[in-house]
RNA sequence: GGCGGCGUAGCUCAGUUGGCUAGAGCAGCGGAAUCAUAAUCCGCGUGCCAGGGGUUCAAAUCCCUUCGCCGCCA
């Protein structure tokens, strides 16, 4: 076993809060991970940070009218209190916005840049001139020239489901502004992964202790060869390209934010104060340097970053990528942009960080993507880590309180079945520490819970409560052993549940115990014990209809509300009324003409009941210039006027103080 | 469209170098017990292992195919 271990979990992308979904994927099997290798005293750092560069930062922050800057600030902040507050510990907690990444990644270009493994073509995108920026193929939008869906994007059709190259769609469209985009020329700079691809591929033949998923992966990438990637964007808003030549243009997310583990990993050392620290892991090939990742990641982790690193040169290579797959929410998937999550803050504030950190881990997927059901989760913790887990402890304590004035009785002689209970207690160790290595950590903990049940098992079996008054010693034996399960449950649960682990020490009124150690009883008899504390609440109904409920309304409020972008698609004018007139056999339909700065247009609205057209004519009115002209009652309208209804009240839109008509409203 | 994955008990999931009557937890039913958070313990499962076909003495597990869901892709 190799001493040093430099775990990462994904850096994550800091456009929204952190999700169930985020936990299950990484962030909860790194820290049970890292806590544990802690545990065993193994020379171990956790090392993740926000990722804050690429376009979904910039559209969303130009959604919520904000600068990136401001976004990227506020979610930092915002996912580093909540990992905190679940118990995720991390060494360092950085941000990919920090001069010292900005750096890095820049010398990481340049060195790979000067080793010849990147090259540059000149290629033709589409560009939105009004919103002044190349479009990434998924920012367009079009008619499908298969299935004539108007609903088509740059790189697939929903509808259809083929996928498309941009410029083969009918009349494509800026997805962002509505705006028509252009072909344009532009520069890019791709990294030679074709020349990567030999030893890559021997390198991870040679990883078959991989899980099968990120083999699989890889495999069928390499099959259908490895091709150059780009590795630049037209953007303002990331790491500028370290070269003369490419102005305006920032380097790929993807290609910036592996790096980050390094930056990260260097500004832990330099805040420790040992500023070389960091080169103990990241410089010696005997680190073991484990990237706990979702799938959605495999393709970076497995292939262009170790091909990165191998280009680069001085930096230890993956040895291990526990990719988990997805925990999807009751009836589909959580989606960050979208808003459809249950949120780590929101539970925060609910629950014990340990109950959902429980449920999280008997059902992460390791093997497949799993669901989370609320009930499901009430049910987890109630059942088992209250009534088996709590209850256990409880039982034991409360014994002891009750019959003994709170001190631990001697043990005098361990009977057959003490032993057995001490010697399952053991196995359960060794089966966690195998389990655990092996990145099975959902097993990990089913193993711990099958320790709290035969304790119970044994509990019942051996009838304290009667031998209490028939055979106080055995009585004795009893407690005292189930006594030091709870301690070694304490111990071991510790990667899983920290915060009951540490409350469990509390009551035993004992400071932590030493991983080797655990196993060997260790509370003398007549201790006197703390006070009697219940471990778990059980988690009420009506608290579970409301989370239920939660699922989908904001994600309905998201769907609902719209962008300044899509306002500005309509265009407000003044207008002055020059004649109106009634329309015959409608009775509430009036033809007016407006003057628009200079533009005639005739318009039909149903104000007939409210405005006499005499009143009407010289008004100033709002109306809308680009709606699309239709008939009514055969008469031709060009346009909308604006008037506010409530019951059977209508006014019109005016203004306030006079301005030349054709004035935009904005 | 190409590549890959998944589909096991009412629910959530185990289970593939092919091999004992296919498992666990929860829910459900019956019982025991009363130290404990009405907790615990014992007993109870005829599931077309998505459908179909094939290889094999033997298939949830390997191969082919259909359907459904998902991921990745200049």
């Amino acid at each position: 076993m190799k001493n040093k271990i430099l775990i990462t979990s994904a850096l994550p992308y800091a456009n929204g809060p952190i999700h169930l979904g985020h936990l299950a994927g990484c962030y909860l099997p790194g820290d049970i991970y890292y806590r544990y290798q802690k545990l065993r005293k193994r020379d171990a750092i956790h090392i993740c940070g926000t990722d804050e560069n690429g376009i979904p930062i910039t559209i969303e922050a130009e959604k919520l009218g904000k600068s990136p800057q401001e976004l990227v600030d506020n979610y930092h902040e915002k996912i580093r209190k909540s990992f905190e507050a679940f118990g995720i510990v991390h060494d360092n907690f950085s941000r990919t916005s920090t001069p010292l990444h900005h750096k890095n990644a820049r010398d990481f270009f340049t060195r790979i840049y000067e080793k010849k493994y990147i090259v540059n073509k000149t290629i033709k995108q589409y560009f939105c001139p009004r919103c002044n920026r190349f479009l990434a193929d998924r920012y367009i939008e079009g008619t499908c020239p298969y299935c004539d869906s108007k609903e088509a994007r740059g790189d697939q059709c929903e509808s259809c489901g083929r996928w498309l190259d941009p410029e083969n769609l009918v009349s494509p469209g800026c997805k962002i502004c509505g705006g028509t985009p252009v072909l344009k020329e532009t520069k890019h700079w791709y990294f030679r992964l074709d020349v990567m691809q030999p030893q890559l591929e021997k390198w991870l033949l040679k990883k078959d202790n991989w899980k099968n998923n990120v083999k699989k992966f890889c495999k069928g990438w390499f099959k259908e060869g490895l091709e150059p990637r780009a590795i630049t964007r037209d953007l303002t808003w990331g790491i500028p390209v370290p070269l003369k030549e490419a102005k305006g243009k920032v380097l790929y997310v993807w290609f910036d934010a592996p790096i980050g583990y390094i930056s990260s990993t260097m500004e832990w050392a330099q805040r420790i104060g040992k500023p070389d620290r960091w080169k103990d892991y990241w410089l010696d090939s005997e680190t073991r340097l484990i990237h706990f990742i979702g799938k959605d990641n495999i393709v970076f982790h497995a292939m262009v970053w170790p091909a990165m690193l191998m280009a680069h040169g001085d930096f230890v290579l993956p040895s291990e990528i526990p990719a988990n797959e997805f925990l999807n929410i009751k009836g589909g998937k959580f989606s960050t942009s979208r808003r459809k999550a249950i949120w780590l803050q929101d539970t925060l504030e609910l629950f014990d960080p340990d109950l959902m950190r429980y449920a999280l881990a008997v059902n992460l997927p390791e093997n497949k993507d799993t669901e989370f059901d609320w009930n499901d989760f009430q049910s987890k913790v109630n059942n088992e880590l209250a009534n088996i887990l709590g209850n256990f402890i409880n039982r034991t304590v409360s014994f002891i309180k009750s019959n003994y004035s709170s001190r631990v009785p001697l043990c005098k002689a361990l009977s057959n079945e003490d032993n057995k209970m001490l010697h399952f207690l053991d196995e359960t160790k060794k089966s966690m520490e195998e389990k655990i290595e092996k990145f099975e950590l959902k097993k990990g903990i089913k193993t711990l819970m099958d320790l709290a049940k035969a304790a119970n098992r044994y509990f019942d079996k051996e009838k304290p409560w009667e031998t209490k008054r028939n055979a106080p010693e055995k009585c004795a034996n009893t407690i005292n052993t189930c006594i030091q399960v709870t301690d070694a449950l304490a111990s071991l649960m510790e990667p899983y549940l920290p915060f009951t682990s540490k409350k469990i020490l509390k009551i035993l009124n004992i400071e932590k115990n030493e991983w080797n150690r655990v196993g060997i009883p260790r509370i003398p008899g007549n201790k006197e014990i703390g006070k009697v504390e219940i471990l778990f609440r059980k988690v009420e109904n009506e608290i579970i209809t409301l989370q239920k409920e939660k699922i989908g309304e904001e994600e309905k409020k998201m769907a609902d509300r719209i962008s300044i972008d899509e306002f500005k698609k309509v265009e407000l004018k003044v207008a002055v009324v020059e004649s109106a007139e009634k329309i015959e056999n409608a009775q509430k339909l009036t033809k007016i003409i407006v003057d628009i700065g200079g533009e005639k247009r005739q318009i039909v609205a149903g104000i007939a009941e409210n405005y006499s057209p005499e009143e009407l004519v010289g008004k100033k009115i709002i109306v809308i210039a680009n709606l699309a002209p239709a008939k009514i009652r055969g008469v031709d309208s060009n346009g909308m006027l604006l008037a506010a209804t409530k019951d059977n009240k209508l006014t019109l839109l005016t203004i306030d103080k006079d301005i030349d008509s054709g004035a935009k409203v904005s």
